[in-house]
DNA sequence: CGAAAGGCTCTTTTT
DNA sequence: GAGCCTTTCG
C-alpha cells in the first residue's frame, strides 16, 4: 500500500522528512494524527526501520490506541516492538524495567490525585502543620510544579523564595519519604524519576538513546519542562526528533505545560525543519473563520494561515438562555429538532463546558426528556468510592507497603477497627520503623503483646491480617477474577454495597471493574494483578469513550481536545465561566481561556451553538453573567440568532428565553390541570404577579418556574399544588 | 466503637 | 449544594 498517496504536499513532506529535528505546526483538523501514523508506517515500510527503534508519545491512551489502529490499517499487520503511549505510561514501563538499578521496587504503585492528597495530609500531620493553613491541594500543586521543573526535595529547598515555599519544601521531603515507604510513585514522579535516572546513569540513557532512533511527540504544546527534557534526552543521540503541535491549542499550563517549548523549538534545535499544516479538513469555512477571529486577539502567538476547501456552511448560533436549566433545555430541544430533521443523529452532537459542575444541569435535562447521552468525566469511574475501595484491596495485596490503600479499607466494611485502634497501629508502626501492613502482621503474630489495645481490637486486627494473607496466596495461585470475587465475598463488600444507598448502581460499577479485571485472565497469576493495576492507574475517561452508542456526548473543553463532532454546543459562554473567573485578571491565563474557546469551536465539523445564560447558580448562590467577551470577537455576519417563537409578552424576562420552547415530548408526565408555558403571565395568591420562566414535567406533575415582579424573585412550584391563576 | 447529624469551606481545567 | 470534617449520642 502506498503510504504517501492521498496526502497533501505539506503532509507528504512531514511524513517523508525523517532525519534531523522537525517541528510540525498543525492547525486544528489538519490531519495531524494522520501524519504521525503515516510517518510511523513510512519509517517501517519504506525506510525499513525496525519498529523497535521508534518511539511515539501521545497525550492520551485513546490517542495511542487510535494511532495503533491507523498504523495497523496502513500496514495490514500488527507491529511488534513499537513504543507507543503516553509519557506517563512509557516512563512507568521504563522505570519498572530499570527498577533495581535505581533502587525502587518494581511492584511500585502509581498514586493518583486523591491518594496524593491523602499522603499529603499525613505529611502535614507528621510535621505538625495545620491543613487549614496549608491546604494539601495547594501544597500538592507546589510540589507538582517542583517536580515538573525536575527539582528533587533537596534542589527545591535550595531555591525556596517565600515562607510558603519553605513550608512546602519541608512537606515535600516528608511526602517523598512516605511515597518511598509506601512503595509508590505519583504521576509527576514517573517523569521526574525517569529523567533523573537518565541523568545519573549514562549507560541506561545510552541504551535507550540507541534504541530510539526516531522519536515523535504529539501535542507538543502541552509538554512541561520535565517531559521536554525527557524528549531531548531520548532523542539526544540521533536527533531524529519530530514534534507535532499547535500553540493555539495549548490548554494545560496549569499542569505546568510551557508554550515556550514549541515556540522556541527552533532555538533549541537551530537546524530544525519547520513545517506548517494549514489546510483544514474538518470544519466549514464559517466555523474556521469564526475560530480564527477568536484566536487572533491573542498577543503571544504566531499568526497562522488556516484555510479550507470545505463549503462555507451555516452561521454559528448564539443563544441566550435564562438560567442553566433553561440553557440545558435549549440544548436538548435543539438536539431533538436536529435528530427529528433526519439529518443528524444524537451521536453527532456534543455538549462542551468549561467546568465539570456544569454537566449536572445538562445531564438532568437529558434524563428528564429521556434523551440518550454519555457523560465523560465528572465523577469519573475510577474515582468512585466503591471502585477505589475494591482497588485498594487489590493494591494492598499487590504491594503490602501501600499505606494509603490500607487505611482506606482497614475498616470498610466496618470490622471493629476504629480510629483509636488504627491510631495505635500507626504509632506502633512508627516506633518499629515499619510500614503499616507489616506492622499489623507483627502485631498479629506476637498477639499484640506491646500494644495498648483491648482483646477485641487485637482480634479484629488479627482477623484482618489472616484475611489479607488468604487473598495474597490466592493471588499467587488463582485467576485475577477469582481473587476479585473472593475479596467481594470474604470482606462482605458485596453485601455492604448492595445494602447501601444507590447500592444497585454501585454494584454495577464493581461488576464493570470486574469485567476489566477479567481481561487479564490469560496472564500468570501475580502478573495479571500487576498489569491490571498499572493500566487502571493510567487510564483516563476519554480513553474509554466508545464511538458506538448513539448518544449525545457531554464533555469538558479540556477533554474534547483532539476529538471532533458534526455538531457542537458550547454552553456557559459567559464572563466568569469562559473565561473562568479565576483567569480573568491574568493576561496569560486569559489567553489560555481564549485558546480553550478556540479548541471548542474547532471541534465542530458543521454546526456550532454558543449558549450563555443570563443567570446562573454557582456554589449555592446565583450570579448574573454577561456574555463572554469571546463572543464579541466573532464578526456578526458569521452569527445568527436562534429562530424565536413570537414573543408571548413584553416582559424582559420572557424575551430572554431563547427559541423553540415549545416543550419537547414529556415522557411520563400527566396532563397538567392548568396549562402554562414560558412567557405566560400568572398571578400567585401569595407572591403576586409574575411571568412563567419554565414549565417542565417532574414526577408526574409539572414544575413551574416563575419570575415575580415584586421582591419574591424566582420561585418554583408544583403546578398541581400552587395557587396560580393565568392572566 | 460506630452511626448520624450538624457545620465548615469551597470547585477550573487532568495524565 | 456537596463533600469533608468534627461532634454527639446510642
Amino acid at each position: 500500500m502506498d503510504i504517501i498517496a492521498g496526502l497533501n504536499p505539506a503532509q507528504k513532506e512531514a511524513v517523508q522528512t525523517i532525519e534531523g529535528p522537525i517541528l510540525i505546526v498543525a492547525g486544528p483538523g489538519s490531519g495531524k494524527t494522520r501524519v504521525i501514523a503515516h510517518r510511523v508506517a513510512y519509517l517501517i515500510t519504506v525506510c525499513g526501520t525496525s519498529p523497535y527503534h521508534v518511539l511515539a508519545v501521545t497525550f492520551t491512551n485513546k490517542a495511542a490506541r487510535e494511532m495503533k489502529e491507523r498504523i495497523y490499517h496502513l500496514l495490514g499487520r500488527t507491529v511488534e516492538g513499537l513504543t507507543l503511549g503516553t509519557f506517563h505510561a512509557t516512563c512507568a514501563r521504563m522505570l519498572r524495567i530499570e527498577a533495581e538499578r535505581i533502587g525502587i521496587d518494581r511492584n511500585f504503585l502509581i498514586y493518583d490525585d486523591s491518594d496524593q492528597i491523602n499522603l499529603l495530609k499525613r505529611s502535614l500531620e507528621h510535621l505538625g502543620l495545620d491543613p487549614k493553613q496549608y491546604p494539601p491541594r495547594g501544597v500538592g500543586a507546589a510540589i507538582s510544579s517542583a517536580k515538573a521543573r525536575l527539582l528533587a526535595p533537596a534542589e527545591y529547598r535550595a531555591v525556596v523564595g517565600s515562607y510558603f515555599e519553605e513550608i512546602t519544601s519541608r512537606v515535600y521531603e516528608r511526602y517523598q519519604e512516605l511515597l518511598r515507604e509506601s512503595n509508590a510513585l505519583d504521576f509527576d514522579d514517573l517523569i521526574m524519576r525517569t529523567v533523573h535516572m537518565f541523568r545519573n546513569h549514562p549507560d541506561i540513557l545510552a541504551r535507550y538513546q540507541s534504541r530510539y532512533v526516531h522519536v515523535m511527540i504529539d501535542e507538543f504544546q502541552d509538554t512541561n519542562f520535565a517531559q521536554y527534557t525527557l524528549s531531548r534526552q531520548l532523542g539526544g543521540k540521533y536527533r531524529n526528533i519530530c514534534v507535532v503541535g499547535d500553540p493555539d491549542q495549548s490548554i494545560y499550563s496549569w499542569r505546568h505545560a510551557d508554550l515556550r517549548h514549541i515556540l522556541d523549538f527552533e532555538k533549541d534545535f537551530p537546524d530544525a525543519r519547520v513545517l506548517y499544516l494549514e489546510q483544514n479538513y474538518r470544519s466549514t469555512g464559517v466555523i474556521l473563520k469564526a475560530a480564527d477571529h477568536v484566536i487572533s486577539v491573542n498577543q503571544e502567538r504566531k499568526p497562522k494561515g488556516l484555510w479550507t476547501e470545505n463549503k462555507a456552511g451555516e452561521a454559528l448560533v448564539v443563544a441566550e438562555a435564562y438560567n442553566e436549566q433553561d440553557e440545558a433545555y435549549f440544548v436538548v430541544n435543539e438536539v431533538e429538532k436536529l435528530v427529528r430533521s433526519g439529518k443528524w443523529r444524537a451521536g453527532d452532537c456534543a455538549v462542551m463546558y468549561r467546568t465539570n459542575a456544569q454537566s449536572r444541569a445538562i445531564e438532568e435535562a437529558f434524563i428528564r426528556y429521556g434523551f440518550p447521552y454519555r457523560l465523560v468525566g465528572a465523577t469519573r469511574f475510577y474515582e468512585r468510592r466503591e471502585v477505589k475501595d475494591v482497588l485498594a484491596y487489590l493494591r494492598l495485596i499487590h504491594n503490602p507497603h501501600d499505606g494509603v490503600s490500607l487505611s482506606r479499607i482497614i475498616n470498610v466494611p466496618v470490622r471493629g477497627i476504629g480510629q483509636r485502634t488504627f491510631a495505635e497501629v500507626v504509632k506502633y508502626a512508627g516506633e518499629k520503623g515499619l510500614s503499616l501492613y507489616p506492622a499489623l502482621k507483627r502485631i498479629a503474630a506476637e498477639g499484640g503483646a506491646d500494644i495498648p489495645l483491648g482483646t477485641r481490637s487485637k482480634q479484629a486486627l488479627a482477623d484482618f491480617v489472616s484475611m489479607v494473607e488468604e487473598f495474597a496466596s490466592l493471588n499467587r495461585e488463582a485467576d485475577l477474577v477469582v481473587l476479585f470475587d473472593a475479596i467481594l465475598e470474604k470482606t462482605g463488600y458485596k453485601r455492604f454495597t448492595l445494602e447501601s444507598v444507590d447500592g444497585e448502581e454501585r454494584w454495577e460499577n464493581i461488576l464493570e471493574l470486574r469485567n476489566v479485571a477479567d481481561g487479564y485472565r490469560d496472564l500468570e497469576p501475580g502478573e495479571s494483578l500487576a498489569r491490571f493495576l498499572e493500566e487502571v492507574a493510567l487510564v483516563s475517561d476519554v480513553d474509554n469513550l466508545e464511538e458506538k452508542a448513539d448518544a449525545v456526548t457531554l464533555i469538558t473543553l479540556h477533554q474534547a481536545k483532539g476529538l471532533e463532532f458534526p455538531v457542537v454546543f458550547m454552553v456557559g459562554v459567559e464572563e466568569g465561566i469562559l473565561p473562568h473567573s479565576k483567569s480573568i485578571t491574568d493576561p496569560a491565563q486569559l489567553e489560555e481561556e481564549r485558546r480553550l474557546c478556540y479548541v471548542g469551536i474547532t471541534r465542530a465539523k458543521e454546526k456550532v451553538y454558543l449558549v450563555h445564560a443570563f443567570r446562573r447558580s454557582l456554589m449555592g448562590s446565583s450570579a448574573l453573567n454577561p456574555a463572554s467577551r469571546f463572543l464579541a470577537d466573532i464578526p456578526p455576519e458569521l452569527i445568527k440568532s436562534p429562530s424565536r417563537t413570537p414573543a408571548a409578552s413584553e416582559s424582559p424576562v420572557a424575551t430572554r428565553i431563547p427559541a423553540g420552547h415549545e416543550p419537547v415530548k414529556e415522557p411520563a408526565a400527566a396532563a397538567p390541570s392548568l396549562s402554562l408555558k414560558a412567557g405566560d403571565h400568572v398571578s400567585h395568591a401569595r407572591f403576586g404577579e409574575g411571568v412563567v420562566v419554565n414549565c417542565a414535567a417532574s414526577g408526574g406533575d409539572h414544575q413551574v418556574t416563575i419570575a415575580f415582579k415584586g421582591d419574591a424573585g424566582i420561585k418554583r412550584f408544583l403546578l398541581s399544588l400552587a395557587p396560580l391563576m393565568k392572566l
